[in-house]
DNA sequence: ATAAACACTGTTTTTTATAACAGTATATAA
DNA sequence: TTATATACTGTTATAAAAAACAGTGTTTAT
């Protein structure tokens, strides 16, 4: 079987994506207005060469008639059953790498939607106003974009942080949950910007317990 | 939380061995035709009800917006180690008394220092400035008394509530963490006076993905 | 006896989503 | 250089699906 190209993968992402969060598949606008074609044509091409490469089952004529392999579902879900928290990621290397693995968390993954989970430690008040706190462990999952306003976990540099963005017209903004600290806004063409490594799922929060986490 | 009846049940069913089969939730004229129904509307009521019931979650105007809440608890298996979530506190009951018992937390109670451990949904924004939100789990240690200025899950009535517990030369002086909201005060001789049940540990957060906790 | 919840019928309107057409531009390989 | 595949724009038509009414019986609990 051929391989996705590029775009193809992106789509594909995407669709594999809104299926978890939503429990049914994107419908073919949507998934224009997510990469923002001008054209229906372009998702309906897409569509059947996904489909073509055997990924996905087209139902003609279904509205959101878009069958995602439960193959590719599956390997998206881990089969370790705690969740590693991360510490710096040593760069170049993958995020959920060992070295970069401080520490497990020995809680079902289901409970936060399942997936490639993993967990960061967050430092600092930047996310106060969306009940984030210094200290809590945040559940991420892993994944290279997330929606528009959703809180993600971003690179910067060799930590992750998590913030709300928001990617519009080739630039990139990032929203701290704080009135005291400022947005920072990046454009497509900056050579240090930032990378989405996940989307912020929830959080355990065992703060003033001194626990081991 | 309610049951479904038996016809509730059937549509249900059927909504999750379609989606099983499928990928994707039936639409409404899909149940329409298995079932058989003259109207549309048969269906939209019963739609209404289930999702009422908390089984689904129907997104407006969305075209197959049925999502179907999985039953991740239950898969999960239920198991002594367990953290119990307590729903409304029947009087006179025992707190941990079965009846009491709306579901369970997999996850190990070392986590969050051991002890008789229990668990609560937080409804409303009472201690949004503690960082719990309405939505939240709070993990409570079962104890009948908290340090001052300790949070504290407070039975008042049937239900329990959390809040910042003051107590000083016989009055117990109860703190919202929230701006909006006033200090409740209770004097020892008052007879309807709130019982302290536990003391607050800490929080799992899995909002905003549909989850059954 | 009377409400309240349940399980529907019947009709019309509006929104959502897919389909079908005809094109353009670019890279890559034969 | 001539296909061939990819990655789209742009327009219009049509089907699929949801929503918004106003109703009718029936059971169940008070």
């Amino acid at each position: 079987m051929k391989e996705l190209t590029a775009r193809q993968a992106e789509i594909h992402d995407f669709m594999v994506c809104w299926q978890r969060d939503n429990g049914f598949p994107p419908s073919q606008e949507e998934i224009r207005d997510h990469f923002g074609f001008a054209s229906p044509n372009a998702v309906r091409s897409h569509l059947a060469l996904i489909a073509k490469k055997g990924l996905i089952c087209l139902n003609a004529g279904k509205a959101r008639g878009i069958q995602l392999k439960t193959s590719t579902l599956s390997e998206m879900g881990s089969s370790d059953k705690s969740i590693p928290i991360v510490g710096t990621i040593a760069a170049g290397e993958p995020i959920l790498a060992e070295q970069n693995i401080e520490n497990l968390l020995p809680i079902p993954r289901a409970l936060f939607g399942g997936g490639e989970l993993f967990a960061l430690h967050v430092k600092g008040d930047s996310m106060v106003q969306a009940g984030i706190l210094n200290g809590d462990v945040a559940i991420i999952r892993k994944q290279s974009h997330v929606e528009n306003g959703e809180i993600g976990a971003v690179l910067l540099g060799q930590d992750a942080t998590l913030k709300r963005v928001f990617l519009t017209s080739g630039s990139l903004r990032l929203k701290a949950e704080n009135p005291t600290c400022d947005d920072l806004v990046y454009n497509e063409s900056s050579i240090e910007s930032p990378r989405v490594i996940g989307r912020y799922q929830g959080i355990v929060r065992t703060s003033g317990l001194g626990s081991v986490l």
